[in-house]
Order: structure tokens, then sequence, then C-alpha cells
DNA sequence: CGGAGTTTTGACCACAGTCAAGCTTAGTGG
DNA sequence: CCACTAAGCTTGACTGTGGTCAAAACTCCG
């Protein structure tokens, strides 16, 4: 079943031209190109999951991938759709999610720069993706993974650590929703954000919020007003700053820390 | 960091003699020995990893294998443990959860005949796994997970295709948790075991619970109390009989489905 | 049978949801 | 350049679902 409650276009996305390559690789500037295969379709350097890899098999993954540009609020798939492809971002953020006939909204993941989705099993993924910013991406087939093991098994290798990777913050979301306080899911979130900054090479700091209250309210199993009241709190205790409402400075992050794991007593 | 804030040792398992293969082969007579391969530890048949795979490679998994038997409540690793095996279980079940500091606790994943579990990135198990009823398991090393993408990377790819089952099962939990309510959770929950269930090869009604009405409160993000309410209000409402509370009879799954889905208004 | 542990039921309560109003910010056009 | 609008965020008052605490009933053992 095709599962669509809400009717809408699934963008295509712009498909980039060889000249433009050369933009997208110096457009972010903010890691150092590192020792980064071939293949020329993307800046993402050491963290691509084609980091390191022998220029043939590089130039064989180059040959079946495409790089794909979208505006904001644009939908890349559809819960339901076939799934033919799985995507590595390159630049701007993804939000995932799943519906409810009634519109509840479940968004079961955040994606950004060098983070890789769109697995599926059985043709039909099992999520919708949209855009939340303006989005340059790396398009694969998803009968890659398929091939790779034969002709790149290594490559196959570290897609799988990228899964058991996944599944590891899934285990610690659904913690969150299952046992943890507005509060806590609150400090939890900000703080996954900010780790996965670090591992980006980016400071843990002054984090940017490319999503909105609703998004976040979405994706931590609360609504907006509560989200917003739990922020408003950490910020008057002092945890925090929020210059605007897509900027958060963490004034205490280990402070922060025992909140989001519950060492904290709400009352404090 | 060894986090452990309920001490108690880990069961190492019992090691099953050869002879012992024989009566495991036979233990379990519920569905048909299908065209399994030469391993011989196990019956799983076609529910295994490693069906319908080539003499060579099975027989290369059962020189690294080896089978284990658990009593109920043993603790087969722990959170924070180095992560040196992943499980598959033949017979029995298994829980996985979370704790935090102040002892509440997040039950992740159950885990049944078939199903394979313990994988971990970095050498730290991300949680705790215990049985919830004596336990038939095959144990393999880590390590085969790297030195399958150049023995075996087709079987690499299956334990892949497994992973991509386990994200989406986490998607619809994600969901579940984050935007159902008590009783479209405790429907779903249960028709999530029957499907499985079926999966096996078993019928899908009368519905074996080998877990504790705590085990699934702290697997749906409720508690005791209320698991048990929905469940003897799904019962009130003729949708489902509990001989015993560890016995469930669907007996209007459709109509369950519909509340699972939350195409039922609460009131009904 | 007896007794421990689990499940169910009941009464009350609190955290987060709902509804509604104000506030801030960014974008638009005069 | 500034009114005007619209969207998103914040704050407030009230409500309801599910949590807490307590006790009764059941189940499953030995």
């Amino acid at each position: 079943m095709a599962i669509s409650y809400r009717a809408g276009p699934v963008a295509v996305g712009r498909r980039l031209g060889p000249e433009e390559f050369v933009s997208v690789r110096t457009a972010h500037t903010h890691d150092p190109l590192g020792d980064w295969g071939p293949c020329g379709a993307c800046d993402l350097g050491p963290l691509s999951f084609c980091a390191n890899m022998g220029r043939g098999t590089v130039s064989s993954l180059a040959r079946v991938q495409c790089t794909l540009r979208y505006d904001a609020q644009d939908t890349m798939f559809r819960e339901g759709d076939d799934g033919t492809a799985v995507y590595v971002l390159i630049a701007g953020a993804v939000k995932v999610y799943k519906l409810m006939p009634d519109g509840r909204r479940q968004i079961t993941g955040f994606f950004f720069r060098g983070d890789m989705f769109g697995f599926c099993l059985e043709t039909a993924y099992a999520y919708t993706a949209e855009t939340i910013s303006p989005v340059l991406a790396c398009r694969l087939p998803m009968t890659l993974l398929r091939t790779l093991s034969q002709t790149a098994p290594e490559v196959q290798h570290r897609i799988m650590l990228r899964m058991i990777g996944k599944l590891a913050t899934f285990h610690d979301h659904v913690l969150l929703l299952g046992r943890k306080t507005a509060r806590e899911r609150v400090a939890s979130f900000l703080l996954s954000l900010s780790d996965r900054a670090c591992r980006r090479g980016e400071p843990p700091s002054p984090l940017v919020l490319p999503m909105g209250r609703a998004d976040i309210a979405d994706h931590i199993g609360l609504t907006v007003e509560t989200v917003s009241r739990a922020m408003t709190r950490l910020k008057r205790d002092g945890l925090l700053d929020l210059p605007s409402p897509g900027l958060v400075v963490l004034r205490r992050p280990k402070a922060l820390r025992g909140i989001a794991d519950g060492l904290t007593p709400e009352a404090a």
C-alpha cells in the first residue's frame, strides 16, 4: 500500500553537471580537505564512507553515483515509495518521519553533512524524507549494497559499521522517549546535536538548530509548548543561552549532561 | 567507563558438547527442518542467517561458532562490556535494556528464536542482555563481521539485511513511544509479537508472553499498572482473551490493528 | 495448601497536553 | 524607511492521560 496521508510532490532534485562539482568541493571550507578519493563529487573528506578507498573502488562508485540539489522543504522520498537509492548528505539538513492517519507525526531522525540514510528492505521506504534547508546530496543506487558484497566488501563493511552506529543511537533515543522527562529530553537532544557537530569537526557550542520547535517536538515526543518551556527554563537556570530561536549556546555542558542523564533531581 | 548500576554476575553460558547437538536439533519440532547447512549446531533451518549457504561457508562458520545454554534471568552481557560476540537465538527469549542511574529502565528489544543481536561498535555493548526464559544460543565472534567481508561477502550481505530490518522496527517503535496512547501501544505491541510469531512459522493467535507486565511496561514506555489496565480494557471490549497472564488470544486482530494505527477513536 | 511474587483494581495526583493569547522576527509592499 | 502581515516562538490558565501509592486477587510454585 502507498502511504501518503498528505498529498504533495516528491522532488527529484536538480542534477549537478560536472562543471559544478568544483564549486561543491570548495563550497564548505570549515573542515580540511582530507585524503579523500578521486570521486570528486563531494568534499566530505574523512566524513565520507568512501574516504581512503582505493582509486579503483572509488571510481567505480563515482560511476553509479549522482549529485543532487534540493530546495528547503522538498520531499526527497515518501514512506511507501520504491526504495531505489540511499543518500549521503554533502550539505544541508534532512528530517525523516512517519505519519499516523490522523496527522500525528514522529520524526525518527535528523541528518546532516556526512550522514547516510535511505536504507530499506523489500523496495519500500519505511519513512518520508524531507529537507529542512537547501540540500546537496550524493545519491547511490540501492542495488549497490548487493553488488558491493562482490566488488568491494570493505566498503560494505564500512556501511555496516554506520548501521551499527545508527542502531546505537536508536537505543539511546528509545530510552529518551520511553523514560525521560521533558527537561531531560531537551537536554539530551541538544547534547546529541552538539556531539554530532564535534564528530563533523565543528565546535560543540554555538549550536545551530536548522529545524523549528515543531520538528524538535515531533522528534523527542513532546509538544511545541513543552519544548519551548523546557528551553526557557534551561536558559533561566543558566545552562544555556538563546540569542535567537535557531541558535543555542551551551553555557554549562557538564551540568546539562547531568540533567540529560537524570542525575540532577527535577526540582533543582 | 563501565556502566553497571546494579552489580551482578554475567553468566558465561554452559557450552554444549558435540553429543548434545543432536538433542538440540530435535528439541523444537514446531517448524520443519528446512534445507539448513551442515553446521549442525542448531535446528533453525530457514530462520538462520546461514541457511542455504554453501557447505564450505557454513563449515567455516561452524569452526568459529559455539553453542551455549543459559538459565532464565541470566545476564548474557552488560552495557559497557567488551563486545566480543554476536548471538543468534536458537530457543528461549532475551530482553535487551538500558538503565538510568536512578533505576529507570528501557527495554529496547525482545529477541526470540532465529533473532540475531549483540552488534556493537568500538568494543563496548550499548545495552545489557538478559534471558527471560532458559536460552539456547549460537555465539559468533564479533570479528567475524570484519573477516566475512573477505571470506563470505554474501553472508555479510544477509547480516546487513537483518540490520536494515532491525532499523525499520526501531522506526516503528520510536513512533509508538513518541506519539501513541497507552491503548495504542499495547495493541501495537501485541500485534508485533503476533507478526513475529508468524514469521517464525508459528500461529498468529494464541500468543505466548514469556515476559512479565513489568518488562512490557519498560518496553513500551508505560507503568505496569497502565499496561494491565489497557489489557483489561481490550479484553472487556472483546478484542482479546486473557486465559492467563502469559497467554493472549487475539479475538479481533483487524480491529486491534485499527486501534494500534490510531484509526479507532479512543472513546470507542 | 501456603506463601511469594505477579497481576489487577482503586483513589488520588502531577506532568505534559490543550487552548488561547501575546510576542518576536522576517518578509512584503506602500 | 516604516507600517503591515504572517509565521513561529513564548507564556499563561486549565485539563486529562497516565503515574503513584496502596491494597486486593490471582497464579504458580514447592
